[in-house]
DNA sequence: TACAAGTTAATTGTACACAATCTAATTTTA
DNA sequence: TAAAATTAGATTGTGTACAATTAACTTGTA
């Protein structure tokens, strides 16, 4: 039959230039990222400490959709940098709380320009931007739900 | 001033969500594409070879956003499976010709699911499919274009 | 209250991703 | 046309990602 191969066509894919538009967003964080001595999972990760000061790796692993295995070495080489520092809970030795340092606090003021530098790099309307965030953040919902 | 670090909450990023659904949606990918033997990359280049038959390395990484550096080592371990065969071009001894096999192009009937069981898996209408579409494939064209 | 079940990180192993560098082949140009 | 510049892939090194497993700790319950 005509036509069926047609969902595997590269030009009628979903997830190929979203997971392309990912990659080439990052890459364009890269250089503002050197800067602060992160990358950008580690600047994720800081986002997330700039707002709570204080998280267990499993509470960052759900906002973020990253798991121990991705997590463990990161913070290890966070910590290495003097951003965030990592100790076990108290109460439960199972937990490891991470906590930000004053010099990771401190590098938010460096941080703070990056979101308006990449903006000017991807060139989007108002319109637009605000609908792929609308939906993407509809399937992050759907995501966290179990799905 | 109030709100200066807004731009840094998680909540107001636009590359998040996008990163975090490419990863997401990558994960479900992959059940599906176990039995192809063929990881989500892995996936990509093939269907860039079910419609080519023939391509240079550089064609391929223009197409799909990847370098040689990713390339070399997903197309031997392509080869390895028999999906595609490598060899030097006679005219210009630098390109590697990538041709799929008779094994490779039999995987295309296996392959022909893979896109309707991820619809099923990825719940979004189809006004928003389109329009998440439309922004990325706008967004990616102008990636090509240097940026 | 012992102990099975569950939870949290860490570890292991595989597979990208990409910058930077290298090598060989081809093209340009002085 | 020989040296310089360019091009195409391969290699190296670092850093994610994630599935699967492990180990330590806590909790629920018989």
């Amino acid at each position: 039959m005509p036509g069926d191969y047609d969902g595997l066509r590269l030009e009628n894919q979903l997830c190929f230039p979203l997971y392309a538009c990912s990659k080439e967003i990052v890459r364009r964080y890269k250089p503002l990222l050197d800067e602060l001595d992160l990358t950008y999972t580690q600047y994720i990760v800081m986002m997330v400490m700039w707002e709570k000061e204080k998280v267990n790796v499993k509470e960052l692993g759900e906002s973020l959709f990253l798991d121990s295995g991705t997590l463990t070495p990161l913070l290890k080489k966070l910590e290495a940098k003097s951003y965030i520092s990592r100790e076990r809970s108290g109460e439960d030795e199972r937990n490891l709380i991470i906590s930000i340092t004053r010099k990771g606090m401190a590098l938010r003021d460096w941080a703070k320009n990056v979101p308006v530098k990449m903006a000017s790099c991807v060139s989007l309307s108002a319109d637009d931007a605000a609908t792929l965030k609308r939906i993407l953040d509809s399937l992050l919902a759907q995501f966290r739900t179990g799905n």
